[in-house]
DNA sequence: CATGTCCATCTAGAAATTATACGAATAAAA
DNA sequence: TTTTATTCGTATAATTTCTAGATGGACATG
């Protein structure tokens, strides 16, 4: 038996359990019983079926303690990064204020979203006004988004601009939602996205300056082994990339060593 | 009708349901086979209950398109902000490299987070060999942890540290792997954690500096139409505050106006 | 006008889930 | 020691949820 031979509600559970186990080292069918809303009867099958599934580790039940402990070298089925860990360990205390720093959440307006949305859809162009930091609000421009992206704090539009003839990245919550709108059909085809095409390959390592036991730390922190971490994303996402991370700060720990591009 | 009402595996599926409808404008029953693996039978009911429930604007089905349109006054059944609407925006294409940029995701060893998480649950002490940044490996130490917190980036323990008499926050993935761990009962009552038990409540205005113009598209940005914007967090995670917020970067634009401090 | 693609609906049957009851092991309390 | 509470497990029948497969309607395309 294999998980993806579930359906996608007990898959669901499955993954959860898996969790548990993976990050808190042990579970019970109380937490499947909390989370999904579903019977004892239910949950005690979940564990069946979780156990059925091949495993090279599965877990043992401890009668003492009465919960199910995870195999000392327990193995995932599904990858799972802090950020659902952090999920899975606090779970259980619906605390205010929350144990987790707020984020900058930025807003954005449903309905522009939406025509975005539709514009990317259809190939169409889209009237819109446009407020930039720098250069103040604009009399109006048409652009042709091509897709949503992000950089981790907010939500950009990709988008051809004709003003510029360049593509460009575009705060969706800077248009003015009383902007016309108006669409258009693409009369002649776009030009490529070079910058979205080309694959940017970052290689970082430990600060300069860092002793080498600290540039230690670092690796085991960020997770790699020899010299450089390797990491990548798109040429027209790398403007974003040192801010996100930190790279850019007084108390950074990486640098970038080297940039390689190539087309995707 | 309520989404309450539902069982888990039904609600997880209007709310998807809702929030394609709040973002992308639109939906159809594919959205819904493709994501959760139902029949078009399902899809179906799914769409029935959904214009069931208690709705001030429910969507309305567009024969020429062949889809739901969501009412332009559309409100969403659950909150959700924009890391959902990327997801929901960006369901269908999956490339590589993805359109988010990559974040610099912290590791963890899965043993150490679950031994903690065990100390935390039962009490206990445990001792560990921790490396910080600053002053290289300890001998071992004590600690009592008591939760597990985030900034944003990773993920903490928050515990008393015998050695220094206080709450500290500190990185699972500094902690030696090959610590001892061995636990101890507590024997008399920890302090209490004040920074923890205290409300930090930051106020946060627009960079002096910016144009009447620029601070008009930072509010909106980020939501706020008075003089300030009010985040609430607790006094112990106020350290990571302005890295993650990027108070501290050239390009800020908010800076902390005060902060008041409360008990919780 | 045929074709394809959405929508909706119906039915029977399969699958998932619940409700309920019962038994065993363990720890803590009486 | 006995009782109580909690956790696990299992089994049954009833119920709900979901699927498979067929049918039909509205609309766009060519």
């Amino acid at each position: 038996m294999k998980l993806d031979d579930l359906k996608h509600a007990q898959r669901e559970r499955l993954i959860f359990l898996d969790r548990c186990l993976t990050w808190r080292g042990m579970a019970n069918r109380k937490d499947l019983i909390d989370r999904f809303g579903i019977s004892t009867a239910q949950a005690a099958l979940d564990f069946r079926v979780y156990l059925g599934l091949e495993h090279s580790t599965p877990p043992t039940y401890d009668p003492v303690r009465k919960t199910y402990i995870a195999a000392s070298e327990h193995e995932s089925l599904a990858p799972s990064g802090l950020t659902e860990a952090f999920a899975i360990l606090t779970s259980c205390d619906e605390s205010t204020p929350s144990s987790a720093l707020p984020r900058p959440e930025r807003k954005a307006d449903r309905r522009t979203i939406a025509l975005l949305h539709q514009a990317i859809r259809l190939g169409k162009t889209i009237h819109i006004r446009y407020t930039s930091m720098s250069s103040g609000a604009d009399e109006g421009q048409w652009i042709a988004p091509t897709r949503f992206t992000s950089d981790g704090e907010s939500v950009h539009v990709r988008a051809h601009s004709f003003k510029h003839s360049e593509y460009r990245n575009y705060l969706p919550i800077r248009i003015d939602p009383d902007s016309s709108f108006e669409e258009k059909i693409i009369d002649k085809p776009l030009p490529e996205d070079v910058d979205w095409n080309t694959r940017a390959i970052i290689w970082l390592r430990p600060k300069t300056g860092l002793s080498e036991e600290q540039a230690k730390v670092v690796r085991r922190e960020f997770g790699f082994e020899g010299e450089w971490l390797r990491v990548e994303t798109r040429k027209a996402l790398e403007f974003f990339f040192d801010r996100r991370w930190g790279l850019d700060t007084v108390g950074a720990r990486l640098e970038r060593a080297k940039t390689n591009y190539e087309p995707i």
